[in-house]
DNA sequence: CGTTCTATTTGAAAGCTTTCAAAGGAGTCG
DNA sequence: CGACTCCTTTGAAAGCTTTCAAATAGAACG
């Protein structure tokens, strides 16, 4: 491939005149102007991004590191990331933790040789983020944190609301009238996981209901945990009439524990996810839930990222993004309420709450 | 961060020797190779990779083109590449193209100016990757496709043996009697959609059932594609009893048009999907899908690229990755022979069927 | 036309590695 | 001890860009 040297000899200018051309990085005089141009398209020629992050100590590459791609909650933010760094000119450079602390540092510490424009970070178990987030930052490199925050973080973040996601869901709960409600939560030591146990918490407080502490069950945000909480939930006694969950995959392994126990739900027991995925659309019954955007989420953080480089100084920002409840068929009154209710009634295929 | 220079300073020894410690190119006696070693360990140092790269003429990151990474059958595959790349030392940078060749274009070119060590490409509409492709391969690069190939694509592939599956998916709903069987094929200027549809035609034409025209719909590889197409076949007279889909997608959309209908599923229509995605588990009913491992496709595309770097040279490879029927509960017998048949017998959770 | 000033243009340096030819050192043999 | 060989080590060049100081060109003015 042509380089800047060829380009600049077919235009019969020198080296840095191709350079302030490609830049703006100088007024160039009209005949010379066209010539490089036209040298440029006639050879195709595109300057290596290589040199150019060497030589201006940075490139055009954010760095996004998140625990799976294949976890069905991250593809939206990558994709969102993705978006508003490509239109901005950038690229995304993905890699995967799996939640693991040790892979992250090796990701952390090698990406730092790329001289990324940014980071955005999904942070693992017992992240190290903090620490190493400050070495970038000295070096002029932003990095935000996304979804949930590593112990001490105190930079850039863009979060859900996830206390008010839960609480609302948890008041819609209560609003159905039951009393009975259990919720199995994601590891708490994630932030997300603690924030959604403090709403759903801080409801059942309003309510004046006392949650025993058999009904709260934590577990890993995935299907089999959800299924094996949900177990050990049917089996108490009395047995909670609804289960506020985690997350949605948590969600769907209750659902699933809740059929294997022969029972109904929502008749029986009424399940609320978290996240909104595409899948609890079409889960059987399909699932309420409370949704947040990854896709925002994601977008929001590059947008933060794009902003700082741009020359935003100043204290770190902590964007946190609103929910909304969106209301499908896995919930309904409890049991006991509903027999004389009207639960028979035309359902609408869902229903949207802002929280 | 450290430089080379401050190693070679703190440990005494020329750049030269540096070097050859880090990449063992040359023989280091005793006691300067632990010193550099110890000087490293010391600074935390770690090589840039852009200067490294410049250097070389290749750096360690293989990019990856894909449609969509929200799409669901994509993150297994690009989580197959990650880590295979991962744990041989390569990065991955991750490009969405929607589909659109425009876009593909400008990644592919972009993409060039890093000096990747190959390319894993998911192509897209009308993709111009074979032209673009042969410059890479001048330039020493390893271009290899996945999932579905552009047109006169020579170089180096891997796919699921779509038709093999099609054939074997079709021929399950003809031993189950059904005899009008329907198809929604997904967009057949993708050769995996007109490999299924091949497949799907090869097992009717051996059943010597005759296959209306109407009965082979065509839409996009999605929800409101299938909903769309199956109400379509839905008004065909006489109905048909089966919907072999395209993907799971329409599938998905299939399932959802079927109700609507005030149709049941298997009962009245079967539906038999394509990629066996995780959300086939959770549908309702749970969907009869042929299974392909994205995360396959994902990881043999990378190490064929690994190979290539590593020497193998050679002529293009295909490779054709098996599919396994994956048999749940959205197919069953038609509804005349299902009358007199054991349709209520218990049914597994699910049955896997070699193809 | 000569000066002076401003606007363009240039060439070299720098950014950090790898690699190659050359220099240096150590050991062997006579 | 000298010559020779072989193994280590070194320093400089190269890879491609940006940027800065310096040089040149052009314009305005007298």
């Amino acid at each position: 491939m042509a380089n800047m040297h060829e380009i600049a000899k077919m235009a019969g200018v020198s080296l840095g005149t191709v350079s302030h051309v490609l830049n703006n990085t100088a007024k160039v005089r009209e005949p010379k102007r066209t010539r490089v141009l036209e040298a440029v398209k006639a050879s195709g020629y595109q300057p290596s991004q290589l040199a150019r992050g060497l030589r201006r100590d940075t490139t055009n590459m954010i760095g996004m590191i998140i625990p799976d791609i294949t976890n069905p909650f991250f593809p939206a933010v990558v994709r969102g990331a993705e978006d508003m760094a490509f239109s901005n000119g950038y690229r995304l450079l993905l890699c995967n933790t799996d939640n693991d602390h040790a892979k992250e540092i090796i990701h952390l510490n090698e990406l730092r040789t790329y001289l990324p424009a940014g980071l955005i970070v999904i942070p693992s178990n017992f992240s190290d983020l903090t620490a190493q987030a400050e070495s970038y930052r000295r070096a002029g490199t932003g990095v935000v944190c996304v979804d949930r925050l590593p112990k001490n973080w105190s930079g850039d973040s863009v979060t859900a609301d996830n206390e008010a996601g839960a609480y609302n869901a948890t008041r819609h709960l209560l609003q159905l009238g039951h009393t009975r409600l259990a919720t199995i939560t994601g590891p708490l030591h994630f932030t997300n996981a603690k924030e959604r146990l403090v709403g759903f918490k801080r409801a059942m407080k309003e309510a004046k209901l006392h949650l025993s502490s058999d009904y709260t069950q934590e577990t890993r945000y995935d299907k089999q945990g959800g299924h094996a909480k949900t177990l050990v939930l049917l089996g108490l006694v009395p047995r909670p009439t609804a289960i506020f969950a985690g997350n949605d995959m948590i969600a769907l392994g209750a659902l699933l524990a809740v059929h294997e126990a022969g029972l109904r739900c929502p008749n029986d027991v009424s399940i609320m996810g978290f996240d909104d995925l595409d899948l609890a659309e079409t889960t059987n019954p399909p699932l309420s839930s409370v949704s947040q955007s990854g896709y925002q989420l994601g977008a929001t953080a590059a947008r933060l990222l794009l902003d700082r480089r741009e020359g935003d100084i100043g204290p770190a920002k902590h964007i946190v993004l609103e929910t909304v409840l969106n209301l499908r068929h896995s919930v309904a009154p409890p049991p006991e309420a509903a027999m004389g209710s009207s639960s028979m009634k035309r359902r609408p295929r869902s229903v949207q709450k802002r929280t």
